[in-house]
DNA sequence: AGCACGCCGACT
DNA sequence: GTCGGCGTGCTC
């Protein structure tokens, strides 16, 4: 489509004209008004897309946030260009969502809209060049330039390309240049073309032409017409047995797959396309899903034990009183079989159900548990899906094909209507929380808020919940059901700590491994039984150290020691993505001896193979995991015995159930405990917990062995002993005494620049500011951050902490929000970047 | 966020 | 003398 961008109109505001409010995805704070042109004004709706043009060449999609009559009094309104939708594509609870979520998280709605729908809803414009067919060639074709010939030859062979492909055929890195020269010489032309991203998938299909079963004589002519060609003859007679025609006529217009008629023994190509020659078959295409059809399984009928049913109930009768309600349930006592009955129970009432589950959980065998029961009304909405996908699923929900969705934390931007229930599971995990880009939400906070908009349930799940859940829910606020014991009274690992110490001590280490831990992993292979090994790092080794100098390689771009990847031979930086080749000397000294210090995945892996030859070891990180199917596939390996040992990151603690697994082994704990934030033992406590709970599911008690140097930790015997009521107590008298959530509200305020002066001038100014405005106990810092420099970006933080009772939340955010942009507006810290976290994590 | 307009250094 | 660097201000 090629679009007019000179378009001026001279037309007055008729009283009838219309204008649309609209949101750009852009992070820009205000709504832009635009008039609806006289022949879209009956259809215009409120959550229609529109394409509109936004400066003097972009052409962008907006989504329609209002329409009024009012004309605006500064500026001339353009026209919006196009109407994209019939029915609108954003739900009124949608929209209100989105302007929620800009004000709590401090960003633009433009931001939030951008989260929420898939980059294939979102059409935007292209610059493309074409050839202009003005330019005589062959006049002026030897006066132009190498480069520029290229070009215009391969114009004239496509009808038009995009910059980057330009550039290629050109051979050129900056193709502005040399667009100009020829646009100066008028041989070519540039254009916007606005793009649909999405694309319907569509199968290929034949059917008969309607008069050949209008009577038995005309087929027979038919078949007396294809006589002297046996394999057309055959090829109708296949077409005819898949397709009875004469049973039931109706049955020719859906016809039959191009494949499925090829597919036949003698059938081919040449044989098809005589027929679609003579006019006996008519090719067509059919749009379908490109999610498989599956019919859910009628045995898989869910049977709750006696524990599981009392628990239902109680979280049945909590929703007659309150909205929201936390199942916490120990690891492997059955949460997800309460889940399907609830969700059950809700979709047989006629509203929708949203599952979020976190990233990780939910490429596993969750999913296809839910598929049995569901089949396919459950539509499955996850980042690895491609956009396509993602857009039918959006649809789907709209349509009302999906009336139950399990998704990542986007999917709580799907365009339900009805929302009867939402279930959180896991609902502690951090990957709820996007850290970025803005909008920096949480999806668990926001399915609090988006269940008050539909007035439905929400049920949150965990065995581990986060502090401030399970104060809600201990509090009275929400309710509380408590699973106790694991399902078929399955006993609970059994954590036992290996003394580090002592076993350096006795020299009874081998490198990372001790002798308990081996031991176990021995006996283990020599009972076919699997193991899995925890170490939250990946990568062999987090730095490289010169032994005569100390000199560690760090990244140039950030404030942080290289990792050493075995398997890619290379030194890599976890926050930038650059990496280099390991050094043969040291860049210091000039000398030579460079050891790689501490230890990975990676690391583990290749020691335990040195120590265990005929170990089939595996490992799972997110560099073994980057491939598309990788991930499957290195998991149903362990689930058919083909590895016996898996080494992997947190990726291993999430949602997976193997039967066979009665050893886990964890490196490091030492480190995570340490970690310097206060939700470090929270974290630890989950964490080990969730990797424990991988131990001995089903029948035999599994054995977990945790390796530190710290045996009379607190934190690690409330892990051994199961005892999370410990962990609770303890993280909300420190929470209480110190201020932290949930007894205040967090707001961090990450201060980002080129230059390390400007940059803690700048946030030393900040926090003047805030300080003076706000109490001084509520703004801490500004504090150099564990890494100090990202990207070459230099950062400060202030972190803020907002009293619950003054309930000034938002007043706190205004004074933020004005801080940031005084500051920002004085030119000394223009390109300072000031970026709000509210409830970061 | 892009993108155009505008004012100062190293090159045909 | 021009090309082009990125500072600053605007986009309905």
């Amino acid at each position: 489509m090629q679009l007019e961008f000179n378009s001026v109109s001279t037309e007055t505001a008729q009283p009838e004209t219309r204008f649309a409010d609209v949101i750009l995805p852009l992070p820009l704070p205000a709504l832009f008004t635009y008039r609806v042109p006289a022949d879209m004004n009956a259809e215009v709706q409120v959550g229609s897309r529109v394409i509109v043009q936004f400066g003097k060449k972009k052409v962008m999609t907006a989504v329609i946030a209002g329409l009024h009559t009012v004309p605006p009094k500064e500026y001339q309104a353009k026209y919006i260009l196009e109407l994209l939708d019939t029915e609108p594509t954003v739900t009124p609870i949608q929209l209100r969502l989105f302007g929620w979520m800009a004000e709590y998280y401090l960003c633009a709605v433009g931001d939030v809209m951008n989260a929420a729908l898939p980059s294939g809803l979102k059409l935007s414009s292209e610059s493309r060049i074409q050839f202009n067919p003005d330019f005589d060639i062959d006049l002026y074709y030897d006066t132009l330039e190498p480069d520029e010939k290229k070009l215009i030859d391969a114009l004239q062979q496509a009808d038009s390309l995009l910059y980057d492909e330009a550039a290629d055929t050109a051979g050129v890195k900056n193709i502005y240049k040399l667009l100009k020269q020829l646009i100066g010489k008028r041989a070519i032309i540039l254009f916007e073309q606005v793009k649909e991203k999405y694309k319907p998938k569509v199968i290929k299909k034949v059917r008969l032409y309607d008069e050949f079963f209008s009577s038995e004589a005309r087929l027979n002519q038919l078949f007396t017409q294809l006589e002297r060609s046996p394999k057309q003859v055959a090829m109708l007679m296949t077409y005819l047995q898949k397709v009875p025609v004469f049973n039931n006529p109706d049955l020719n217009a859906k016809g039959l797959e191009k494949n499925t008629i090829l597919g036949e023994e003698k059938a081919n190509r040449a044989v098809l396309s005589a027929l679609v020659t003579k006019r006996v078959f008519e090719e067509f295409t059919e749009q379908i899903s490109r999610f498989e059809d599956i019919a859910a399984d009628e045995n898989a009928e869910i049977i709750l034990s006696e524990p599981q049913e009392r628990v239902r109930r109680n979280i049945t009768e909590i929703f007659e009183s309150k909205d929201v309600a936390l199942l916490h349930g120990i690891t492997g006592s059955g949460k997800t079989e309460i889940y399907i009955q609830l969700i059950q129970q809700v979709l047989d009432g006629g509203s929708q159900v949203l599952f979020l589950l976190p990233e990780i959980a939910l490429t596993t065998q969750i999913v296809s548990r839910l598929r049995k029961v569901f089949g396919s009304k459950m539509g499955v909405y996850h980042s690895r899906f491609s956009d396509n996908e993602r857009v039918e699923v959006y649809r789907g929900v709209r349509n009302g094909t999906y009336n139950f969705v399990v998704g990542v934390r986007s999917a709580i931007f799907l365009p339900f209507d009805n929302l009867g229930l939402i279930i959180v599971d896991e609902e502690h995990e951090t990957s709820y929380k996007q850290a970025d880009p803005a909008p920096r939400y949480n999806a668990r906070d926001m399915a609090v808020v988006l269940n008050s908009f539909h007035q439905g349930k929400l049920l949150l799940g965990s065995a581990t919940p986060s502090i401030e859940t399970y104060f809600h829910a201990s509090s009275g606020r929400w309710g509380l059901a408590e699973l106790s014991s694991r399902f078929g009274n399955a006993p609970l690992p059994d954590i036992k700590l290996v003394d580090l110490k002592a076993e350096r001590n006795a020299k009874t280490m081998k490198n990372n491994f001790s002798s308990t831990l081996l031991d176990a992993l021995e006996q283990n292979a020599r009972d076919n039984k699997q193991s899995i090994l925890f170490q939250n790092r990946r990568g062999y080794s987090p730095y490289m150290n010169c032994l005569d100098c100390g000199w560690i390689p760090k990244c140039i771009n950030c404030d942080v020691s290289l990792t050493y990847h075995m398997a890619a031979h290379e030194l890599r930086c976890h926050y930038c993505g650059h990496y280099e080749a390991p050094p043969s000397n040291c860049r210091a000294c000039g000398r030579t001896r460079l050891k790689t210090v501490g230890f990975g995945t990676e690391k583990i892996e290749e020691e335990l193979q040195l120590l265990m030859p005929d170990l089939r070891i595996q490992r799972m990180d997110l560099d073994s995991t980057r491939k598309k199917h990788s991930f499957q596939d290195i998991i149903s390996d362990f689930e058919t015995g083909k590895t016996d040992v898996l080494v992997g990151t947190q990726m291993v603690s999430k949602g997976l159930d193997f039967d066979n697994v009665t050893l886990v082994g964890i490196f490091d704990v030492d480190r995570m405990i340490h970690f310097p934030d206060f939700r470090s033992h929270e974290r630890t406590f989950q964490l080990l917990t969730q990797v424990s709970g991988r131990a001995g599911r089903r029948k035999s008690q599994g054995r977990v062995l945790i390796q530190t140097g710290n045996i009379e930790h607190n934190l690690l015997k409330k892990v051994l002993n199961h005892d999370y009521a410990g962990l609770y107590e303890e993280e909300i008298a420190e929470r209480k005494k110190f201020y932290y959530p949930p007894f205040s509200r967090l707001i961090r305020l990450s201060i980002k620049h080129e230059d390390e002066i400007s940059c803690h001038s700048g946030a030393n100014k900040l926090a003047d500011k805030l300080k003076a405005q706000l109490t001084v106990r509520s703004v801490l810092g500004p504090e150099t951050p564990l890494i100090s420099r990202i990207r070459n970006l230099h950062l400060q933080e202030i972190m803020i902490k907002i009293d619950r009772e003054s309930g000034g939340l938002k007043g706190a955010k205004q004074i933020i929000v004005s801080a940031i942009a005084a500051l920002t507006a004085e030119k000394e810290f223009r390109a300072l970047q000031v970026i709000p976290d509210v409830d970061p994590l």
